[in-house]
DNA sequence: CCAATAGTGTCTCTTAGACATTATTAG
DNA sequence: CTAATAATGTCTAAGAGACACTATTGG
């Protein structure tokens, strides 16, 4: 309406304290390689409810902090301040998710190279490395359960519906991986192209085609070659590569 | 992470009820097509901020409600009860994207078909259909632009945030088209191969080749042959083909 | 007959998988 | 030299675009 009313006049008078609402919290699903497995970075809770399971870091959002801010906020606190490329998942809305009050959660994917992954280790005692297996055999189509082992191979029992998140995070990651660039957030800036085959393999659970792979990667010009190889082998070493980013991105 | 206090320990004493929360809304795309264009079905507000400029309808999530409950529900009072296919976009969290106070919006695609949108036209007058233009031309990388022009050609300047979240709901949409079963949800219960490609003509902007788009479909096998043909051609009639969904579905 | 669209056959081009071969390093 | 892996060449198979052809309807 082209009311005479000034903005700022109907700002002042805008009462929104009317409703209860929701809290909003975002969780974090670190993800990394172990080996040749995803892992997951977690948090054993001491409290009921879900008392000794195993939680994905998360917290509330802030009055004045941007959903992406609370999850940089989180990886910063709970994960010793690793680097991350950070990706917005899925929201998670049930009423019954968590039984003390109604939360509302923003997942988010996190992807941490194998020396940020180490390095959260390190400085965020806390954490507890998780392998991420897909339990695979079930062809319930579309359903795909994940069940999370410690290094030692005991069973993992996740809290609330994380079980569900992490599930979505991998399925969401297995179906980017090729076509996206989010693959080169689990490398280092130098890296060799076998080194990317292996991390494609880890999370896609499969063996590739060595020359295709290659072929696919060097013809979507993701790579410089950087004239340098690696040392150190006791074989022909591999040329190393950097991987070089698009000139924007938006989520997808 | 200076405190010996475990992390665990401080989420569970945590009170959020002792912080200002910020309000949680969703909004939905309305999405069907008008001739060969995408369109979507907005809410002229008369009120400010943004008074004048049009707006998704959506509506705040209830204390006791699932965020998917919520969608439903906003589809039902704002769209005249048309049945949708619904599913989450995306969640836009920007501390400054309402200026009356803080609001988190989970974005829902809703996916109506031709009869459907024009039911919701009907049953609520307050709607008003805007065709969607991709600012082509421009390669900007990632990001594209819409344009909302009413059925005369007169821009729709859209309100809030909300022409990046129609944005992103053409993009998801375009992403998904082909290997996903959403474009069925365009489409009535009994339809032609030409309606199809018709539907991922539109939604994609682009003219498919007819054989590899048939073989294509046929081959994923979402396919069943009804038998029966349309009628009222003056040429030789399509035969009518009927959706069958796969066994389950996840978000992706 | 013609006009219009449905539906199909075939050719080519691109891309991926499979497999073999050459290249480079350490020892 | 051998062992191990990098990097590449080549053949084949699958899928998509292009294009022409046949099929079926109304008039």
């Amino acid at each position: 309406m082209s009311s005479a009313e000034s903005e700022a006049a109907f700002l002042a008078r805008y009462d929104p304290a009317d409703y209860a609402r929701p809290a909003v919290a975002v969780d974090l699903v670190l993800l990394g390689l172990s080996g040749a497995r995803p892992a997951i970075l977690l948090l054993q809770r001491d409290r009921h409810p879900h008392a000794g399971r195993h939680a994905l870091p998360g917290g509330f959002v802030g009055i004045d902090e941007a959903l992406e801010d609370a999850a940089a906020r989180v990886l910063r606190e709970k994960a010793g301040g690793a680097r991350a490329h950070l990706e917005q998942l899925y929201t998670f809305g049930a009423v019954e998710r968590d039984p003390r009050m109604r939360i509302i959660t923003v997942a988010y994917l996190a992807l941490l190279t194998e020396a940020a992954f180490a390095e959260a280790l390190a400085r965020a005692p806390a954490l507890r490395l998780g392998t991420v297996v897909t339990s695979a055999g079930e062809e319930s189509a579309g359903e795909e359960p994940v069940t999370v082992r410690a290094t030692d191979g005991a069973a993992l029992p996740l809290a609330f519906d994380h079980a569900e998140i992490v599930a979505l995070a991998l399925r969401r990651l297995r179906g980017k991986l090729d076509y996206s660039e989010v693959g080169f957030a689990l490398l280092p800036e130098l890296f060799t192209l076998r080194q990317l085959q292996d991390v494609h393999e880890a999370i896609l659970g499969t063996r590739l085609n060595k020359p295709a792979f290659r072929r696919r990667m060097l013809d979507r010009g993701w790579l410089d070659p950087t004239g340098r190889f690696e040392t150190g082998t006791s074989y022909r070493p591999a040329e190393l590569y950097r991987f070089r980013p698009a000139p924007s991105q938006s989520p997808s």
